[in-house]
DNA sequence: CTGTTAGCGCATTCAT
DNA sequence: ATGAATGCGCTAACAG
């Protein structure tokens, strides 16, 4: 009945013992120190490799007394996403402080990329490890790469650099997710010809440049029957987008469809709306909120592309924490994935 | 810019020094253990509240000594999601052992209510934490609340028993996942009227019940215009269900749309391929595996509703430990989702 | 190049 | 009802 044994429990003791060495030996072999005759260090992996021996993680963390300290680097400002995101964090602090974790969150403007590069370069040594919700720019690619260079463990948080060597990246692929918005609003339309209509924040940031890619690839190539109206950009703000949308949906009585890449859905939604023609608009948006989450529940919207801002961070520290333990990465567990939500999916 | 605070990493010797007791007093109190006077409690309690600490996990863990045992009770025979779950589990061995965790599977007829709660009164003493693919069913209840009674933790994994005293479910809402099948039916096939067709693999089953009961809330509601037609059970095998969903398609030339509530999916789209339907009708099934993944890629299946079996294995686990040490779970990461999975956002 | 040793913070006897 | 003392398995500093 039962399938898997118990293994005997092991220790570093043992494995020495059973190498011929000393304690302090296996020790050395065990985090790739200097100092040791290469023979020895065969005879002591095989020891380990033989018994299956993985140190006991709580002695190890016990024994080393240090604290760990990472760094989060989030934009300022009130993006909805990102305060999701700093609020998991901060949900995760008994959690952290009983492992001797620190998280200090560090507000700067993302999207000056001097700023952000200045911002980067501050932290060298401090941190054992930084998150970052990045802009990719040659300075914040040097910034990145100096952090690395430093010792410091860095992964990319919702944005990439995949430029930068930095360690790891959280966060979903954007052209796979204008893909998936691609192919809902192709579905959802149905057979009706007409109008699509698309906007976003701005072409100039990277995961709206993919997201709209990818949008574009998917309705060519299977759905071109649909006309594209071209690229509005609302950059990311309310009142504009509602602007622009509203001029658009003026100008078009024929749009079947609209798909907001960026932030602005709430002026999106109010231009839809005050048009009255929230029921026949296929309106698919991105991101999981207070807001989006009321607009599904009355049908103005009809999907929310979304990715789940608590695993992101929570994602992102126990990926720091295996790099800084030189552990290696469950990475199914880290990957994030694309979420559709709708209706009746909600979490 | 900084704006968490690095807390002072105090000590179990500092709590006790600052409410003027011993270190094993403290710890008493830590774990409500009797012996301590009412009034010391108190003291200790708010000394422990002020300053918010949080013994660390790592020297309790090591202080212990001793491992924790947990058994999984899963179903006998070759339910690929299920095996995926396993499999998942046997990925975590390496985490599993550093921690001096083990996780033993116990494969079970958990079709039979008698043979299912014979297997787990047998489990009682024996382990900290028992996960359990249970069967709703009195006898089953039963045996789960005798373990409970005996103190150990039990979880119950993707078919719950919400009658038991089991600490924690770990899967999705199926009357949910129901309403999003019905919800995707609904909006796929557009304004064209027709039959919609569901097979499931029995209605026994509770979690199959469910769904069905979902998917016929929102057909009813929202898209009464279709005809649905009379529920098939397929017994979740392939064979049975390619027969009666061959015999159904030639009897229905206008079915527009296919539900299939559980395991069996390869039969069913056979059935479809054969009739040359497979890309008229919008076809939507439940979970991943590499053959609904090659369905859809293909354009066979439309939508595969899921729940993350890798996900569904870490939670269950964690969901255990965290019993086990009496820790509070952070509820959000232990929710499973119901996954839309289309093809452009595979994991 | 290798070995010895003193804690890390807590759980758990055993005394008082 | 409370306190003192021991050791869990590992890291790191030091000694040879």
């Amino acid at each position: 009945m039962a399938v898997e044994t118990v293994s005997a429990a092991l220790t570093l003791k043992d494995i020495a013992r059973e190498a011929g060495v000393s304690l302090a030996t296996v020790d050395r072999v065990l985090h790739n120190r200097p100092g040791v005759r290469p023979d020895t260090v065969r005879r002591v992996q095989e020891t380990i490799a033989r018994n299956a021996f993985h140190p006991h993680v709580a002695a190890a963390e016990l024994a080393r007394g240090r604290a760990r300290r990472f760094a989060f680097v989030m934009p300022t400002g009130a993006n909805p996403f990102m305060q999701q995101i700093e609020a998991y964090l901060g949900e995760m602090s008994a959690w952290l402080s009983a492992r001797r974790l620190s998280v200090e969150l560090i507000n700067t403007d993302v999207f000056d990329p001097s700023v952000l590069a200045a911002s980067l370069e501050t932290l060298s040594g401090d941190y054992d490890g930084v998150a970052v919700v990045a802009l990719d720019h040659p300075g914040v690619r040097a910034a990145i790469n100096d952090l690395v260079d430093a010792g410091t463990k860095v992964v990319t948080l919702v944005s990439d650099v995949p430029s930068s060597r930095r360690h790891h990246y959280v966060g979903i692929d954007n052209i796979a997710a204008g893909r998936t918005a691609g192919a809902l609003v192709g579905r959802l339309v149905g057979e009706k010809p007409g109008k699509v209509a698309i906007i976003a924040g701005s072409q100039g940031l990277r995961d709206h440049a993919e997201r709209i890619f990818g949008f574009n690839q998917v309705m060519a190539s299977e759905f071109s029957r649909l006309d594209i109206l071209p690229l509005l950009e609302g950059r990311d703000d309310d009142d504009r987008s509602e602007q622009l949308i509203s001029r658009l949906l003026d100008k078009h009585p024929d749009i079947i469809s609209l798909y907001n890449v960026g932030a602005g859905t709430q002026g999106v939604a109010k231009a839809l709306t005050e048009a009255g023609r929230e029921k026949q608009i296929v309106f698919i948006a991105h991101d999981l909120t207070a807001m989006t989450r009321r607009l599904l529940l009355q049908g103005t919207l009809d999907v929310a592309i979304s990715q789940n801002p608590g695993h992101e961070a929570r994602a992102a520290v126990r990926v720091l924490l295996s790099l800084a333990r030189n552990e290696p990465i469950l990475s199914e567990q880290e990957n994030i994935r694309i979420d559709i939500l709708m209706r009746d999916n909600l979490p």
